[in-house]
DNA sequence: GTCTATACTCTGATAGAC
DNA sequence: GTCTATCAGAGTATAGAC
């Protein structure tokens, strides 16, 4: 931090981290085996704890960084001038594109949040602190205006962004419950998120109507 | 089995599957510990290996009576007769009642799943086996001669049971996300929940209006 | 069937050389 | 900063008495 960081030093950490975000979101906390992000890393088991004092400690690590590749730009997003249905357009697209990167992603944030909870705040504090209540106000009254002026069907604005997050998330969470259950093959779950991608906001669109 | 079983045997191995599933679905199956369940059934340790061989094993039938308890009711259903807007009603009030008792449930099956995909189709075929392929295609079929007759928008029926599933699982899974998220109390998720149970259907069926 | 005692493996963490 | 070697504890599983 003080002096430019030798090579090596930066990389192993990087690399490291790299490898415990992998295997963490792979295999979840209690999974994680931290000889297996060693060697993921090409690193020694010793210096993840030379890095990390412990795995809790590298775990965390690893959820404020998803945390802060996550939040920040979905919250700007949702708090910005943009219209309902631009943001609704955006939404979906950023949201089935990023998880589609990431499969495990999803399953493995709801599920540490589940049994971490003391984690969840940092979680949306990753960007500047408040960037959550601020969003969300935002959010409320920019529904609530279109509501009042007759554009949009009377909906609760928070019900409504709890059901454009779970269209998106849950598919991926339950990835392999929907391959299975709707009888899709190898690249049938990917055909599917990319009809969605164009289905849901029509769908949800439509149910806004007036 | 052959004989009628001793009161104590039903019970200890009862207890010990009660037990399991609380622990399992609590601490999800590598955060489980064999001596909490142990403790939980009150037995000895020992004797949990001797029900079921291994923990795997011990997972295994949670897994698969949480399954047989889950999916028959619900895919039946679904199967049903019943008008398309009654299967939505009776959909998101039995799987929001059904999920509020059990917190972690939908936490659990997702992230199991997704780290053992090979325990999915028993998942499915825990009654009797072909029933989520038979409710699919009845259930495509109604909803295909509800857009043929000009009483439903074009929606694709996988598109929307998946949004319909997603609208209800979802909250529970990201539960403490969500709690945090919107700034809600102790209190807070449950009235979230029971005026979702209500604007839910509404919102659902608004968007299938031709 | 149920318990106590124990074997054995796995894994997180530390000590210390280079 | 990075490695080898090792410890201590936790955890699953088994042996064997009752």
């Amino acid at each position: 931090m003080v002096k430019p960081p030798g090579q090596t030093e930066r990389d192993a950490k990087a690399r490291i981290l790299d490898a415990a975000d992998a295997v963490f979101v792979r295999r979840g906390t209690d999974g994680a085996r931290m000889q297996e992000i060693a060697d993921e890393a090409g690193v020694n088991k010793a210096l993840l704890h030379y890095y990390f004092r412990s795995k809790a400690d590298l775990a965390r690590a690893v959820w404020l960084r998803i945390a802060s590749s996550f939040v920040p730009g979905i919250f700007e997003m949702l708090a910005s001038d943009a219209s309902l249905d631009d943001k609704i357009d955006r939404f979906v697209d950023a949201y089935l594109t990023r998880l589609s990167r990431h499969h495990y992603l999803i399953t493995y944030v709801v599920s540490e949040a589940a049994r971490h909870p003391d984690l969840v705040p940092a979680f949306y504090s990753s960007g500047r602190g408040g960037a959550a209540r601020h969003m969300m106000s935002k959010l409320r009254r920019q529904i609530g205006e279109e509501i009042e002026k007759g554009r949009m069907a009377p909906v609760a604005p928070d019900q409504f962004l709890i059901t454009l997050v779970s269209s998106c998330a849950f598919p991926f969470a339950a990835r392999p419950m929907i391959t299975a259950g709707l009888g899709l093959g190898a690249k049938g779950f990917d055909k599917f998120i990319e009809k969605r991608r164009k289905d849901l906001p029509v769908f949800l669109k439509r149910a806004l109507r007036p």
